[in-house]
RNA sequence: GUGGCCAUAGUUUAACGGUAAAACUGCGGAUUGUGGAUCCGCUAUCGAGGGUUCAACUCCCUCUGGCCACCCCA
């Protein structure tokens, strides 16, 4: 019945296009990309109802809809994260996704990637510089300053679960609008607190099954580190002939990244260069000694990797990331695993700051915390339900209400509204007159059960029940409903 | 930000320098009290713009978008 309509509206929008196009044919592109502050607006003011006016704007890079057929993994995530903080004893913290532009630029670092070219940034309308944030530890700090939380008995321990924005090219794993699960503790210079974040990420994943190794370093305090990166670009400069065209690069750049190379020719060069814990201090050696302890104790299995980092200036002593173990991955033989790329990058980073509250004008506060990728989380669930085939999605049950007649049709919504009151997750379809169809429907969702109610049934006060699976109905008293389906559904799920 | 590959119906995939084929899904139907079967019908001017050509979805360029690597990060 809509086909010809619609043709007509395809067809109308394409000449419409095609006839924009041709006039201002001779501007060239870059002129048609200047922001048209005013004309912006223009196209959405008009009227909808009429039909769609030109191209369908397309989804923004990097950002993602989460469809209904995503959202089981979501919901699972982001309850596993509650359960998880809130048994670790931390207070839910939102923080809106805009603030003063200077917040994250002094916390993160001006010379860093997100600050410099990755952070979503412009005027307000009053001509306040925002970002959008692009990791939740500045929020987090500026809130625990701005509502006097050091006054709380610390440590203060926040959790948050939200989004983020990143103006990063997108990849696997990757977006611009992303979204992490992030815990900060605040007010306390102890290893316990390190060790209970590490714990609270690892059990997160291992809740969510994913099997993990923390990967685990102290950078020090900022002198120790600085005295390091004297001594290693030094020592970098004096290998320079003997290094990849990538790690001379890096030797102004980000000399510690050198220190990753995935390059085999720099192996033998970069295994005898100077290491960080070398030149700690003994405060700082003793401070992550007694990190370990307590993840040695935990059963936390880690790793130490003397060339972890963290992208972020604030970062002091303790840093960590965690990966997906690889031992874990099942291999097929022969095939790469389809969607497994994002199993290289960190699901989860995070360390100590313990300057950077006092930094954006709080009292002296140690802090430490962690920030955790939903995408690359959501990225394994999806393998690991594609491989085992284990399908989270599909919860199938619910209950099909199918009605036959114009009197049945009439009290149809009524009954949905009471069995609904009552919990009952319904599926109908009151547009459908064709029992035919209203079944087929019914066996499309899935469901375990269909009500049926005809025109018998409505007079006589009674309905008949379906169960979908081995086709046997019975008549019940529809006073009788409500307990005739508890009985089914509980037997079910025992089931 | 740099480099490589890619872009056809909602999805997955064809073909061809002369206006597109199929599968799945969806919707409608096969005489309104019975589903998961079958059958029939409908749904794409081929990401956008420009160029070459008598003619382009098919060749070239630009843009946009996707994936991957680098970079960086979660």
């Amino acid at each position: 019945m809509l086909k010809k309509p619609m043709k007509k509206i395809k067809k109308a929008v394409k000449s419409d296009t095609k006839k924009r196009a041709e006039e201002p044919a001779k501007k060239n592109i870059q002129e048609e990309k200047k922001p048209i502050p005013a004309a912006g607006l223009e196209d959405d003011e008009q009227p909808v109802i009429k039909g769609p006016k030109g191209k369908l704007p397309s989804l923004l890079r990097g950002m993602k809809d989460v469809m209904p057929k995503d959202w089981p993994y979501w919901k699972k995530i982001y309850h596993t994260a509650e359960n998880i903080a809130e048994a670790y004893g931390f207070g839910y913290l939102e923080t809106p996704v805009l603030e003063e532009a200077s917040l994250f630029i002094r916390s993160i670092g001006r010379g860093t990637d997100i600050i410099e070219k990755e952070m979503y940034v412009f005027d307000d309308r009053d001509g306040t510089r925002v970002g959008m944030r692009p990791e939740f530890t500045a929020g987090a700090v500026r809130a625990y300053i701005s509502h006097g939380m050091h006054t709380l008995p610390q440590p203060v321990k926040l959790w948050s679960f939200g989004q983020l924005f990143r103006h990063d090219r997108p990849q696997a794993g990757r977006y611009r609008q992303l979204h992490q699960f992030n815990c900060e503790s605040f007010g306390a210079h102890d290893p316990a607190v390190d060790a209970e974040l590490i714990v609270v990420a690892y059990n997160f994943l291992r809740d969510l099954g994913i099997e993990t190794t923390v990967q685990m370093n102290s950078i020090g305090t900022p002198e120790d580190r600085q005295n390091y990166l004297v001594e290693l670009t030094g020592y970098l400069r004096t290998k320079r002939s003997y290094l990849c065209e990538d790690c001379k690069k890096r030797i102004t750049r980000n000399p510690l990244r050198a220190l990753d190379c995935k390059n085999e020719s720099c192996r033998p060069t970069l295994e005898e260069a100077p290491q960080i814990v070398d030149w700690l201090s003994d405060a700082s050696k003793n401070y992550f000694m007694k990190v370990l302890e307590f993840l040695d104790e935990l059963e936390v299995p880690y790793t130490l990797k003397p060339t972890l980092v963290r992208g972020l200036d604030y970062y002091t002593e303790t840093v960590f990331e965690i990966y997906e173990d690889p031992s874990t991955h099942s291999v097929r033989s022969g095939q790469a695993p389809p969607v497994a790329e994002g199993q290289q990058s960190a699901l989860c980073g995070g360390g100590r700051y313990d300057l950077l509250v006092e930094e954006l004008g709080g009292p002296p506060t140690p802090a430490c915390g962690f920030a955790l990728g939903v995408e690359r989380v959501m990225t394994i669930l999806r393998r690991k339900a594609e491989e085992n085939k284990d399908k989270i999605e599909k919860e199938s049950g619910g209950i099909f209400f199918a009605h036959l007649g114009e009197q049945a049709r009439r009290r149809t919504l009524k009954m949905i509204e009471d069995l609904r009151r009552d919990g009952v997750v319904l599926h109908h379809c009151l547009g459908k007159t064709a029992l035919k169809a209203q079944l087929e429907l019914a066996n499309k969702f899935g469901v375990a059960y269909t009500l049926i109610l005809g025109q018998k049934e409505a007079q006589d006060g009674t309905i008949i029940i379906r169960d979908m699976e081995s086709g046997i109905q019975e008549i019940v008293d529809q006073k009788k409903l409500k307990s005739e389906l508890e009985k089914k559904t509980k037997n079910t799920k025992h089931n």
